[in-house]
DNA sequence: AAGTTGACTATTT
DNA sequence: AAAATAGCCAACT
């Protein structure tokens, strides 16, 4: 496939994310190493093949905690249902609390793990 | 090779 | 608080 590296690197970020949690386009691209390139990473993920099961591009979603809309309709919808399926709550206005499902890379190790599980 | 496009974001109505 | 504006930059045509 012809995939650029810089999809590459932007896909490899996301393929971290861990189940439960959220990131935004522009946390995506910084730690792909391309800081304000967020568009960048919304462009990768719409030249997503759709047979790459090990990059949950649904955990992907915009600074305002919304899922981006696109140009297809549908998506949404099955964006929002996979993310509450892994225990992602949405409000009344369809958005995420950021504050609380933003993913912290790198931050969660040993004993601090489990204090960072204790957010609620 | 130059212009258009967009799964964004911060700022300003 | 929601909607429009402006800046952004690589991929695509």
């Amino acid at each position: 496939m012809t995939a650029s590296p810089t999809y590459a690197r932007i896909w490899a970020v996301v393929a971290a994310i861990p189940r439960g949690r959220v990131a935004t386009y522009g946390q995506v691209a910084a730690l792909a190493g391309l800081p304000g390139r967020a568009r960048q990473a919304g462009y990768a993920l719409h030249a997503l093949p759709n047979d790459a099961d090990d990059v949950p591009w649904h955990r992907v979603i915009n600074a305002r905690g919304e899922v981006s809309p696109r140009a297809e309709p549908g998506w949404e919808g099955l964006q929002r249902a996979m993310l509450i399926a892994e225990g992602v709550d949405f409000d009344d206005r369809g958005r995420v609390d950021l504050g609380r499902y933003r993913w912290e890379p790198g931050t969660l190790h040993g004993s601090a793990k489990r204090e960072a599980q204790r957010r609620r």
